[in-house]
DNA sequence: TAAATAATCTAACACCGTTAAGCAAAGATA
DNA sequence: TATCTTTGCTTAACGGTGTTAGATTATTTA
């Protein structure tokens, strides 16, 4: 019976339509947009339908998250084949990453947790501006005068604000990393960066 | 007339009990929890009332996020005041700064679009699990064998990870860094770490 | 062709943010 | 004091959400 073949590889059609719709309006309308009822209407079908092939709206964020990861795999692996030198391939497979994180950027928010709506209006506030103010001026304090312009305290205030984030991101999505080695990563941070503009 | 002023004192605290009501809804339930009629029920009022105190949801989130900054402010303000030595300072202002994030876990969130609900399964899947173990072997392979233990990988690892996806992170959130800070950042850290491990 | 099965839709539930209309109590005005 | 106006608050509704149950239509099987 090459029908129930032909009918499996229709039912495969319909969930990747569902997963390329959905990734389509995320792209086009970003992630708060996404709804059953919306994905339906894009591949011509009604809502209830989707449910034979996810088992909810969840399911279907899973699943792009997965692919999101597979795609991430094979981008770093394709950098690291291009160098042969460890430290080389590290940096590459890291430049990929970013990289990724740009061109793919949808899957990125929803891989990491990424939210993008808040605060657009940051500068706005000035109550807003005043912790990293108050950052940004005692780094310009601690760099020696001969070295202090305002990009170099950007670098450093940057260089700061994107490990001590990054590692309170993560540690807020996923659960699994020890005080311990947070307080070492931290304090290596700290010191490092401190170390490195006086 | 005094009575004005009454009035006017009881609509401030109406205010304040929308806020407060919010902020424990979403420590006890979490963001996606948060709905006008639950905020309702908790002062004892129905869900209407709230448009006379906040233009909408996004204006007590908002509202919330400036509250945030201001505690966040403060806290830093009072670490750094603890020392003299200016990079004492600084490290003490990126500690409070941490420690804010997880005493105020639910504020944090809020200010700087971490979501939690995401890829709790990260471990369950191994496809998810391919680029973090491809860094890692990479990362173990450069570090001299006489310093290789897992723990001092963990922690290569974790800095790499956190500095990248924090710099990601920033860009996706606020998007006024420029294209060349963000090379710089990440060139500085990528080396900067590889060298701290050779 | 008739029965059984699969595919799909309609309708509904309970929730969401938000707005308009109405009611009841309080205050002001005559 | 009696009427008018303002205020505070509620009910009801709109259009949206994720999700489920039941009915309906189409296809396959006997």
């Amino acid at each position: 019976m090459a029908s129930k073949e032909r009918i499996q590889r229709l039912k495969d059609d319909t969930r990747s339509n569902i997963l390329e719709a959905s990734i389509k309006i995320v792209k086009e309308e970003g992630w708060q947009a996404l709804s059953m009822r919306k994905i339906a209407d894009k591949i011509e079908y009604t809502a209830p339908i989707i449910y034979e092939y996810f088992a909810n709206k969840d399911a279907i964020l899973n699943e792009l998250t997965r692919q999101g990861y597979v795609q991430l795999g094979e981008l770093m692996e394709a950098a690291k084949n291009k160098y042969t030198d460890p430290a080389e391939q590290l940096e590459a497979m890291w430049l990929a990453y970013w990289n990724f994180a740009f061109a793919e950027k949808e899957l990125y928010q929803v891989m990491y947790g990424v939210e993008v709506n808040c605060c657009a209006f940051e500068n706005s506030c000035p109550d807003m501006k005043a912790p990293s103010n108050m950052i940004w001026d005692k780094i310009a304090e601690i760099i020696p005068e001969e070295k202090r312009t305002d990009e170099y305290v950007d670098r450093k205030y940057y260089s700061f604000w994107s490990v001590v984030h990054g590692l309170i991101s993560i540690n807020m999505t996923r659960k699994f990393t020890s005080e311990e080695l947070n307080r070492q990563v931290l304090k290596d941070a700290i010191s490092g960066i401190i170390n490195s503009m006086k």
